[in-house]
DNA sequence: CTAAACTCTGTAGTGGTTACAGAGTCAAGG
DNA sequence: CCTTGACTCTGTAACCACTACAGAGTTTAG
């Protein structure tokens, strides 16, 4: 099948599609003798299994590899489970660093009475605040 | 002063400064003879609100409006506000993407007993899986 | 006088797309 | 047969907020 096909069953955008070819994401495609990319059925898992990765927040060297294990049934899904706790701990560390900037952002809010910019407490927060960097 | 001390006083990189006054962030900077860019103390204080705006997340544009708001001292700090409001907002809505990205690969990564990759749960749920795009 | 430290400009890279320009290909309708 | 529209191709640039060079010039300390 060609490229607007593909997309449809993989719900890709066809410059993405290209864009994962490129970066050795997704197999590489047979050419017709246009010139044109042709889409087998191992493409489209491929695609829809990228999609998937890429909504649950992996990146695409996780899914490099992903896909790779997944090309290896015999091996132990240990690797499965490594890079998936590694994606969950980043999400975690991000879940944490937000919620301390909502609650800062939050108490700065709190302490504005709203007059003139010039007794704007947001702004003097901002203004001298040193937030220790967040790990 | 010169670029080094800006940087010292400042925190941000060189390079960062630089940026900031090409991408119109901060004031344009006086010259000296031998071209060397020349600072100023309000360069420093906009050189620390920019870093701390940052830290807090702020995106570049909301920061060059909040300068320029600073710079008005009898407005109503009503704008301050909403920039705040939208970007307390915006945080929100990440952390419940999140949250909600957290929760399913805990989900994917219990239901994995840890085999063979052939029977793996998680490459499976991704493989198959079709989340609704979170808004 | 020399070496190190500093500064300058300009360019390219990061991640993960998206958007476009300009060209070629193909199928259906008049 | 010709045109129109839909499709595909390649290559490049844009997004964001930097960071990292290369290669050149300048200043400062010993």
């Amino acid at each position: 099948m060609k490229i607007g096909e593909a997309s449809r069953l993989s719900g890709c955008h066809i410059e993405t599609i290209r864009y994962y070819e490129r970066v050795g994401i997704l197999s590489p495609t047979a050419r017709s003798e246009n010139g044109y990319r042709r889409y087998t059925d191992h493409h489209i898992q491929q695609l829809r299994f990228i999609l998937h990765a890429r909504e649950l927040g992996f990146s695409l060297d996780d899914i490099r590899e992903l896909l790779s294990l997944k090309e290896q049934p015999d091996l132990s899904c240990e690797a499965v489970d490594s890079i998936t706790g590694k994606h969950l701990h980043g999400i975690h560390s991000r879940i944490r660093h937000l919620e301390s900037l909502a609650k800062e952002l939050r108490r700065m809010s709190a302490s504005c009475s709203g007059g003139h910019v010039a007794d704007c407490r947001i702004l003097e927060c901002i203004s001298t605040s040193s937030r220790k960097p967040v790990r």
